[in-house]
DNA sequence: ACAGCTTGTGCAAACGTTTTTACAAAGGTG
DNA sequence: CACCTTTGTAAAAACGTTTGCACAAGCTGT
């Protein structure tokens, strides 16, 4: 391996002069900036990172930390599309990127400890909104610089990235009460996350605000997996009264639900319409096209990334929760020809 | 920050013995494990990663190199499959990963030449089928850890991990002409890639096998994305001959097509059939579902990271170039209910 | 010609570990 | 009881950087 002192010895300067030119240093002369920088082409020099991180306290890395077991955002459309946001951003600003998967319960805190405690990186990027996430407990008393993406109610003060996912189910109902419907489902997410509760009471608000009822056997709670959309179909349509549409909590879900409407013979949006979360580049390309509530996923991510960095700078953030605004994309899926009674 | 020497202060013990109890090593005393431990739990220590990759020269993480503009990866769930597959798998055997996209032209190998001779990381596993990959050059010359997802055919030597995407061309292509088809269309990716090579071959072959004729105007070039497969649906359609089916390079690209032949009043399969390739999870909820080749995807990144951690421990492989097998999903898109002459 | 800047460079300490070498104490053997 | 082995611990060097301090040489202005 070749050191700094190795370029040192041959260009017949210090060691500390060599890394003051890989630093750009005002104070080193041109004649043997040049010198020294010709010998760390020819033997192909690249500063140890390891060494260079000890010494400065800093590792230009971030970690993307998704606490619960992956498989289920692996799978999402969602998931890459904010990755893409998150490293943009990252390395436009010269930052790498740590993805780790905390899985396991306490396994979960010793995990994050050994990242931050280690100073592996020099800031997290942590994908949840459970409720009383022990994570976000963890890193909010560690003083480490950290941002959610989603929202924690036990810890309303840490930097956040998220949507308006109450307005934004409120909008979704809203539009399904413009198109004449009176009778509508919620097809949820894991009831232990805020996601799945913003979104859950900002439907509940549009039927209320429109006085129509809120049948809690027209709420279903699954996962965010093509399966539960499949199986929270069924049982919402194995009902004797049924609604005519839904509000589904994630595109992938929606397919699900879409798929097994498909098998019982139901035609979307004739017989029942349907609206959700998310917008990833497949809804358009479904059978129908279904209408969704995009919510930013590119800039949620890269914003989170944008915000890290900020507070690892230690700049002022002014605005602590930040709202990435939503927009619905009205499709087929959502448009009644008939109206209904 | 709470280091070794502030345990060693407290527990009474030198800083060596601190360490040799946080490593297990044999000769130490019971007592003083169980003290420094202690001490250790209260202080919430963690061992500075930077320090110890310093001195051991190891760190205990991996790169994942995406070569070209990642747009086109991130959008296609076949990513998020390979990542689960190779995340599982790193984190089982305790390595962290490192997410790097490395585009640009020089840059490229720039980006790739700062972790390698930067001692960032043990080793890399570079998600690549370009032909002459500059990447693959530099990485196969550096005698570094790597294996390659994909295949080079400038270093076919290189530790790699594939398909045998020739093979699954033609078997795509023979269950078209089983199905009664004598006129197949290919939706192909770009021509710099071996995998869009390899599948092409494989198609070609299977017609010349069928004494088919090979149509140079039924194979379309594009990319790996919808537009890609909507635009190249649209040339082959507007031909005054027409393709009876098509093989297309991956299910995102065919949900392109797909939507193209709706556009335009085609059915699928009733006026053209599909076979696309790598079984994303929604290609079965297509409508109609679409008939896929399963690549192993998981499989593919788990297989990834255990030879490339094999090849890092310096055990010796046996196989360098690892093929995962491939099966054909069929599914509503190729299933001709009419023979065609 | 001399004090006071400016410019360019080197020395050495520091970052937090691991690991080799050394050695004291305790235990076993004849 | 003298010797050898085992056991447990400490001291110090090393890993490859950065950076504060020191200082020599070259300028400037009087």
């Amino acid at each position: 391996m070749v050191t700094i002192k190795d370029i040192a010895k041959l260009a017949g300067v210090s060691p500390s002069t060599v890394s003051r030119v890989v630093s750009n240093h005002p104070r080193i002369s041109l004649d043997t900036s040049r010198k020294v920088k010709q010998i760390m082409d020819e033997l192909g020099y690249h500063p140890n990172m390891m060494a260079k991180s000890l010494v400065s306290k800093t590792t230009n890395t971030l970690a993307i930390l998704l606490p619960r077991p992956a498989e289920e955002l692996f799978q999402n459309d969602f998931f890459g599309e904010l990755l893409r946001g998150i490293l943009t951003q990252a390395n436009r600003a010269g930052y790498d990127m740590l993805l780790t998967t905390a899985t396991g319960e306490h396994d979960e805190i010793e995990t994050v400890s050994r990242l931050v405690r280690g100073r592996r990186v020099d800031g997290v990027i942590l994908l949840s909104s459970r409720v009383n996430d022990p994570i976000v407990a963890f890193l909010a008393s560690s003083d480490f610089p950290f941002v959610l993406i989603g929202r924690s109610d036990s810890h309303p003060d840490v930097l956040s990235i998220n949507n308006d996912n109450k307005q934004a189910a409120y909008d979704a109902t809203v539009h399904l009460i413009t198109q004449g419907h009176e009778r509508i489902g919620f097809v949820s997410g894991p009831a232990n996350l805020t996601v799945s509760n913003d979104r859950l009471q900002g439907y509940r608000q549009a039927l209320e605000a429109h006085k129509l009822p809120i049948r809690s056997d027209w709420t279903v709670e699954g996962e965010f997996l093509q399966e539960s959309g499949y199986r929270a179909m069924s049982l919402i349509m194995s009902l004797p009264e049924r609604p005519t549409a839904l509000v589904v909590i994630d595109d992938v879900v929606a397919f699900g639900v879409l798929r097994g409407l498909n098998e019982l013979g139901y035609k979307v949006p004739d017989d029942i319409c349907l609206v959700s979360f998310n917008n990833i580049s497949l809804s358009e390309l479904a059978t129908p096209p279904i209408s969704s509530i995009d919510i930013g996923t590119y800039q949620l991510g890269y914003t989170a990334a944008q915000t890290l960095i900020r507070a690892i700078n230690e700049e002022t953030i002014h605005q602590k929760q930040i709202i990435i605004p939503h927009r619905l994309m009205v499709r087929e899926s959502s448009l009644t020809t008939i109206k209904r009674g």
